[in-house]
RNA sequence: GAGCCCAUAGCUCAGUUGGUUAGAGCGCCAGGUUGUGGCCCUGGAGGCCGUGGGUUCAAAUCCCAUUGGGCUCCCCA
């Protein structure tokens, strides 16, 4: 009785013809890179189990700790998935992708969730296409990782984006690290912000990323990592830099930039562009040597990146870059009777497995009508069926750009029309 | 979790110091053309003015609450 109106979720939308295709282009030129790099595409379900998330991603991270979706079914614990990178890890022990030899390319595009207060470039379902490249220690894996994320946006004509680069270190870096963080910040720690203040203990690191405003004179002082970085992890940062300098791949080394998500070790890398607003990331990503061990692996070194799409939709729109527009019908029936709609019913099929887009009108409305849909809906040619039509077996086929018509036979349909 | 802004037709928005039947442009439908799109003209449909309460003779307009949306902080894609 009472109408109920339905919505989508807070932070989730609906994407509509008109838009669909910019997205459908967009998927289009990540899987063709995809290709030339040789990247195979691989899908993981969008759920995963909760423990795998939160072993991988780390139980401290905003993440785990406040932004899952989340729910127990029996023993069961399903998460909807907030990123790509620990899910492909899981897939590739699960199915034992390193017996396969060599080191394993794949990419990915799909949806990710995360309960967070939704904003301009973030939403709570939002989509990412990303790369993992498992299996592979050396810089030149970095810098491979990198250079394919770049060729994506390079394809869009997104130009105005700024690499930036640091290392995160290995292990024994990241203590190292960590202590003289620690040290430093300790007799400052009444002076920091409380979300830093209590990162402190927990994750000092993370006070690097703090964009509060009491934070950043303190944060202008404290030690950078480059300083304790292992002889091997310097040595691979370096070897990274080294490599981009010869891809002429430009970027900014950024002390501070740290990643969020605890696997990450050795590079870390971020895309940031000017014309996201407040969001500014367009991507990001790095190596993570000890996810695959801390997920039931062997201990195999990787490298990846995650980008995510609706962000690299606001690039285009802000710069004005649309890839596709939505297509228009080859042929569209206009029909008068329901005889003459029977008739182009029936021979739709056979213009249709000659890959003519057929379309037709299906309410009987008037010429007139019909003759508007057509051009709203951008049809190339529009032919019209009427009882003269079927009784001379000869149509009107119009051009609807040229506004010329000309009588054919249904045979010659296909071949006016088949550029 | 916190802050700021917004809510009137399918869309974008007007709506004077509260004052009769709430408007425009675009879009949609139809007619002008008894079988022909775009341009033009005419007409029509479509709104419980987000929801609930209050003030008032009178509320889209003022007040309170609530819901929804947007942006921002935090953090991330």
């Amino acid at each position: 009785m009472s109408k109920q109106s339905y919505s989508t979720h807070h932070g989730m939308v609906d994407l509509l013809p008109g838009e669909i295709e910019q997205w459908q282009a967009l998927e289009a030129i990540i899987r063709e890179t995809a290709r030339r790099y040789h990247f195979q595409e691989i899908r993981t379900p969008v759920m995963e189990q909760t423990e795998l998330i939160a072993r991988g991603v780390g139980q401290l991270t905003d993440i785990v700790s406040k932004e899952m979706f989340a729910f127990d079914r029996g023993e069961d614990r399903y998460v909807l998935r907030p990123e790509g990178t620990a899910p492909v890890a899981r897939a590739f022990v699960q199915h034992h992708l390193a017996q396969r030899g060599g080191c394993q390319r794949l990419f990915y595009i799909g949806p990710f969730f995360r309960a967070e207060r939704p904003q301009k470039g973030r939403q709570r379902q939002f989509h990412q296409f990303g790369a993992e490249l498992i299996g592979a220690s050396g810089a030149i894996a970095d810098v491979e990782i990198i250079a394919f994320m770049l060729a994506v946006y390079r394809q869009v004509g997104i130009s105005n984006i700024t690499l930036k680069l640091n290392s995160v270190g290995d292990p024994a870096s990241r203590n190292a690290f960590r202590k003289a963080l620690h040290d430093y910040f300790l007799p400052l720690k009444d002076d920091l912000s409380e979300i830093s203040r209590k990162r402190l203990d927990t994750n000092p690191m993370r006070i690097l990323d703090s964009k509060e405003e009491e934070d950043q004179p303190l944060k202008a002082g404290a030690p950078k990592i480059i300083d304790y970085l292992t002889p091997e992890s310097k040595a691979h940062f370096d070897a990274v830099i080294t490599l981009l300098e010869k891809m002429h791949i430009p970027f900014e080394r950024d002390p501070f930039l740290v990643r969020g998500l605890d696997y990450y070790t050795e590079t870390a890398f971020e895309l940031v562009s000017p014309d996201l607003g407040s969001q500014d990331a367009l991507g990001g990503g790095g190596r993570y040597d000890l996810l695959i061990e801390e997920v039931g692996g062997q201990p195999t070194p990787a490298v990846g990146f995650a980008c995510g799409i609706e962000r690299l939709m606001i690039a285009c729109e802000a710069l004005g870059i649309t890839l596709a527009d939505p297509a228009g019908p080859d042929l569209y029936f206009v029909t008068r009777g329901e005889e003459a709609a029977q008739w182009a019913l029936e021979n739709m099929p056979a213009l249709r497995g000659k890959g003519i887009v057929c379309t037709m009108d299906y309410s009987g409305r008037s010429l007139k009508a019909q003759m508007k849909d057509a051009n709203r809906q951008g049809a190339r040619f529009a032919v019209i069926v009427g009882e003269q039509e079927l009784a001379d077996n000869r149509f009107t086929l119009r051009n609807m750009a040229e506004s010329d018509e000309v009588t054919v036979s249904p045979d010659e349909l296909a071949d006016r029309i088949l550029p």
